[in-house]
DNA sequence: ACCCAGGTGGCCC
DNA sequence: GGGCCACATGGG
């Protein structure tokens, strides 16, 4: 059976409604969140957010060259803090070096060579590497979680558990569309947040109210 | 007293 | 390529 990604992107669209992501002020903010929010909830990431802001680390330049150990006491909530510290001036000390803190030059680059550029960086995987091209780079880049492999898996969806090939999947059968790329990686989580944690999805849940199911869950 | 959260890197085979 | 482990706080 023939089951489109956009209709199941429709479905949760008109179920939860926008999911307002990413949260954030600056695409600075959006890349040291991308690196917090890493295995913890975004609860925790606002608090190290606001602790970062307060002291005005939410800058490339202030950032690199904050103390390791001022870092690692204000982003202490979201958990992994002495290795996300380490990550974070890393990562902000490479932008300050290479475009000077100028986030929209460095974003110039062909998506590509972003990726490959952003996966050398310590503390970023494949998943942050492209939360950042899509959130903050504005670049069509489909973002796989461990959430959207859940959902995947219970609607016999997931053929192969490579990420780049999952996420050539969404790139191949979705419009090109950032904000739908946007939309449906939000509105994924939202789904398995709410009824794929561990068990099956369940009755109420809106995906299989609307007949999207083919397979048995 | 467990379990899990919008992962990553290192080491092993 | 996969399987295991450490990394760590906060909330259920």
């Amino acid at each position: 059976m023939e089951y489109p990604l956009i209709t199941l992107y429709e479905s949760l669209y008109k179920s939860f409604g926008p999911q307002h992501w990413w949260p954030a002020r600056t695409k600075f903010e959006i890349i040291a969140g991308a690196i917090l929010t890493q295995q913890t909830t975004w609860k925790n990431v606002e608090k190290a957010i606001e602790n970062l802001r307060k002291e005005h680390l939410l800058s490339v330049k202030n950032l690199g060259e904050a103390p390791l150990r001022k870092i690692e006491k204000l982003v202490r909530p979201v958990g992994y803090y002495r290795q996300k510290s380490k990550h974070l001036k890393g990562v902000s000390a490479y932008l300050l070096k290479h475009c000077r803190g100028d986030l929209n030059k460095f974003f110039r680059k062909e998506t590509k060579t972003l990726r490959k550029e952003l996966l050398m960086l310590r503390g970023i995987g494949k998943e942050t590497a492209d939360s950042i091209l899509l959130y903050a780079g504005e670049k069509r880049v489909f973002v796989i979680d461990a959430y959207t492999r859940r959902v995947l898996q219970r609607l016999n969806l997931l053929v192969e558990n490579d990420y780049d090939k999952i996420r050539r999947f969404f790139e191949k059968n979705l419009p090109k569309d950032i904000k739908i790329y946007r939309e449906f990686h939000a509105l994924l989580v939202k789904l398995g947040k709410e009824f794929c944690k561990r068990k099956p999805l369940c009755q109420s849940c809106p995906v299989l109210k609307e007949g999207l199911c083919p397979g048995k869950l």
